[in-house]
DNA sequence: AAGACGAAAGTGGTTGA
DNA sequence: TCAACAACTTTCGTCTT
């Protein structure tokens, strides 16, 4: 009961749908899938002056029952996770010390640290509660499994990061996470593929149509370009172009031929930088856009239009 | 001068013997 | 375990606007 989630963490829509076989809470305008009981790991940190949670926390494990919105804020800004930041740096080392009386195993004291360094990751990349609380999961389970060991746990948080992010449908690139975590990418990749293997995720190939709306609003492009790239997107599916290709790749593609038509021209390297690919990748995806969907004819008459 | 295009060589990851 | 392979990148020269 005190675990429903009204609000979307992500656009706060209340269009909220159960799906029961998964268990899980879907935002019917977003997308966003909201997992249910899911255990927020990060409340523990903003109670810790509470004699209620302190007691809590010496029943040992880090898993609380906490309830799930319990007041915390759908509405809490971006601004306010950076707020917040400042604060629990100053305060880490007052906890810290509290609990070196109470703490004893290693693998609390290193989640401890993993989640705040999650947490500042999470922020950073603007990800929804969802997807930093499955994340936690995954790092949580590392840990007790005892994968961590002979990685830095910087790597592991990001690889914990970009598993959840996959699973929620909200892909980052591993760019991203590494530019926000500062581990190398193909460090990130290779613990993100073992902690996966070993853990037995079960991750979906990512579909490109979930870059598509943070790509285009990163290009700003117009809501009518955006949609028009998840037209030729989905077109370019069920004519089997996208299947062995890079996902960014073909989103950037989508997004370069649907801003030339609606008369919202980027230039390749525009996109690329955004998509994370370079403009070779886009021209390949482009041409082959172009050739198997008959959209030339199609540009051909909208440059005529313009002139 | 800037963007688009394409060829050629190099890189890292997957696959199959 | 290793070699072949596909996808992608880097680099560079040329063409177009």
């Amino acid at each position: 009961m005190a675990n429903m989630i009204k609000k979307c963490p992500e656009c706060n829509s209340i269009n909220l749908t159960l799906s029961e076989d998964k268990g899980e809470v879907i935002c019917r305008d977003c997308g966003l899938v909201i997992e249910d009981k899911m255990v927020d790991f990060g409340q523990e940190w903003r109670e810790f002056d509470h004699d209620q949670a302190a007691k809590r926390r010496r029943t040992g494990a880090p898993m609380t029952y906490t309830k799930y919105d319990r007041g915390l804020g759908t509405d809490v800004g971006q601004k306010g996770d950076i707020y917040r930041l400042g604060v629990k740096g100053k305060n880490k080392f007052f906890r810290l010390r509290k609990w070196q009386y109470r703490i004893s195993t290693a693998i609390e004291r290193n989640l401890k640290l993993a989640l705040a360094e999650l947490k500042r990751v999470a922020s950073y990349l603007k990800l929804p509660k969802s997807v930093e609380e499955e994340s936690a999961r995954i790092y949580t389970m590392a840990v007790q499994r005892g994968l961590v060991r002979g990685r830095s746990m910087e790597s592991v948080v990001a690889g914990a990061l970009y598993a959840a992010c996959r699973r929620h449908e909200v892909p980052r690139t591993l760019d991203e996470l590494a530019e926000a975590s500062g581990i190398d990418k193909k460090e990130i990749g290779r613990t993100y593929r073992f902690v996966t293997r070993e853990l037995g995720i079960r991750i979906l190939p990512s579909n490109p149509v979930d870059y598509i709306p943070r790509f285009a609003s990163a290009l700003k492009l117009s809501a009518e370009a955006q949609s028009k790239a998840v037209e030729i997107l989905e077109m370019a599916q069920k004519s089997e172009l996208t299947s062995g290709r890079g996902p960014t790749g073909i989103a950037a593609a989508s997004l370069y031929v649907a801003a030339l038509i609606n008369n919202e021209k980027r230039t390749q390297r525009e996109v690329a930088d955004i998509a994370g690919v370079t403009e070779v990748t886009i021209r390949n995806r482009y041409k082959e856009l172009l050739k198997k969907l008959n959209l030339k004819d199609h540009i051909k008459k909208i440059k005529k239009d313009v002139e």
